[in-house]
DNA sequence: GTCAATTCACATGAAAGAGACCACGGTCTAGTG
DNA sequence: CTAGACCGTGGTCTCTTTCATGTGAATTGACGA
């Protein structure tokens, strides 16, 4: 028997998990532990599309991983199935973050066509044909109310301006049959503050915070998955209770404690441990943290990535702060040696505002008197990561 | 010494351009009967 | 006669550039004590 066929054969036999995809990200458990009160207020605003009556929109606020999508659609399955044959209502679930799906104002139209049953280009429409379009689909299907769900409708509200959402709602003037709602979720507290005030209250009829898990509630989240997706006697004890903790401290996002547990059973079964052991759940926080990181360095565009190593050069041989000027300097000069297009400052100075939200860097804009205004540039990269992702971008920059 | 004006080196905004991608309709070409 | 190849037009989308305006405090210089 060859090595090959060990390991193959060996897989279902040495296997931690009972069902893997319970702890995925895009798993829908049939019960949402410590969102009753959520679900109810969520199921009594929705609750008169039954009877075709026109609802309030509803805004929905809260942290990454708190289950505020996971309860909208909950409650939205359970009225489509209620709704079924009446034939009054339809909803349709729409992420706005998703690249090259629905993060642009005529994306998501035309997304929102395609789920009505219609067909539409990807592109080569003038915007306001797909609007016609989607009245037309609207008009002939003859539900009375339409419901839509716009998830982190702050994120396309960034990327579009916020008077896609105003045509949104605007729309219900220019429709005779139907009516449309909007459940808008965000992750962003001050996403209200920042759009258009007539846009705000009536987006806002109705507002819902979901509060952050506390370590105890991610507990019982977590021992409720582990059941179902490990063999039993598989899980120590206090991993559970660990794995809560780290994620408790980040806001007890939720998503974040299952992938903790997830990979742990993986680098559990690795090592072949018959059990996840606490250090595993260690392990698993270093690889999650670092995968996210060279994969972010890894898929960057080009020129981020001649920016960045400009900024991990700089940051190597001087401990000081580096500032704007510096990166630019030394990205010129990387740029000239390797024959490479130079962006102007106007262009790398937003790419190191992006690095700063992705959390490659930490920026801070300081005032230096006479000597200028500029940002204030330390590396947010881990030492124990920096050759590595060094590597990385040498071998994917490729200086001719 | 005090106070307002100045000045630096960018940050931040707005608008517009380049080039990739795509749909659509019209024209041309070659293949078929 | 017709299917398919090949334009040109007109649209979106992303990444950039260009032009303009904003900004916080060290520095300067006028002023009065």
């Amino acid at each position: 028997m060859s090595n090959l066929d060990k390991i193959f054969n060996s897989v279902g036999a040495r296997s931690l998990f009972k069902n893997k995809q319970v702890l995925q990200a895009n798993y829908s458990p049939e019960t949402i532990p410590h969102r009753d009160k959520e679900i109810e207020y969520i199921a009594s605003i929705l609750a008169p599309s039954l009877l075709g009556q026109k609802i309030s929109n509803l805004f929905i606020y809260g942290k990454t991983g708190t289950g505020k999508t996971l309860s909208v659609q909950h409650v939205s399955n359970e009225l489509s199935k209620r709704s079924k044959d009446s034939q009054v209502l339809r909803m349709e679930y729409i992420n706005c973050k998703l690249k090259k799906v629905a993060d642009t104002e005529y994306r998501i139209f035309a997304e929102l066509i395609n789920k009505l049953g219609g067909d539409v280009p990807k592109t080569g429409l003038p915007t306001d044909e797909v609007y016609r379009k989607f009245i037309d689909l609207l008009e002939k299907n003859n539900e009375k109310l339409f419901i839509v769900i716009l998830d982190e409708i702050d994120q396309a509200v960034k990327k579009i301006s916020d008077d896609f959402l105003y045509n949104l709602m605007r729309l219900n003037s220019e429709l005779n049959k139907t009516q449309i709602s909007i459940v808008g979720i965000s992750n962003d507290a001050k996403f209200l503050e920042m759009i258009d005030p007539r846009v705000k209250s009536s987006l806002s009829e109705e507002e819902l915070v979901f509060p952050p898990y506390n370590a105890l509630q991610l507990q019982d989240i977590l021992r409720k998955r582990a059941e179902e997706a490990f063999k039993s006697g598989v899980v120590s004890d206090g991993v559970i209770a660990k794995c809560a903790a780290y994620a408790a401290r980040e806001h007890g996002d939720a998503r974040r404690a299952l992938d903790l547990l997830r990979v742990a059973g993986e680098i559990a079964e690795r090592v072949s441990s018959p059990k996840i052991e606490i250090k595993h759940i260690d392990e698993s926080n270093d690889k999650i943290e670092r995968d996210k990181l060279l994969d972010i360095i890894e898929s960057a565009p080009k020129q981020f990535q001649l920016v960045l190593f400009s900024i991990m050069n700089l940051a190597k041989d001087s401990k000081e702060a580096i500032f704007t000027g510096d990166v630019f300097n030394y990205y010129d000069d990387l740029c000239k040696k390797s024959h490479a297009d130079i962006l102007t400052q106007r262009r790398v100075s937003d790419i190191l505002a992006e690095f700063d939200m992705l959390g490659l860097i930490n920026a801070r804009v300081i005032s230096k008197g006479r000597k200028g205004r500029m940002r204030e540039i330390k590396l947010a990269i881990p030492e124990n990561l920096m050759e590595r992702s060094k590597e990385i971008l040498i071998k994917s920059l490729d200086f001719n």
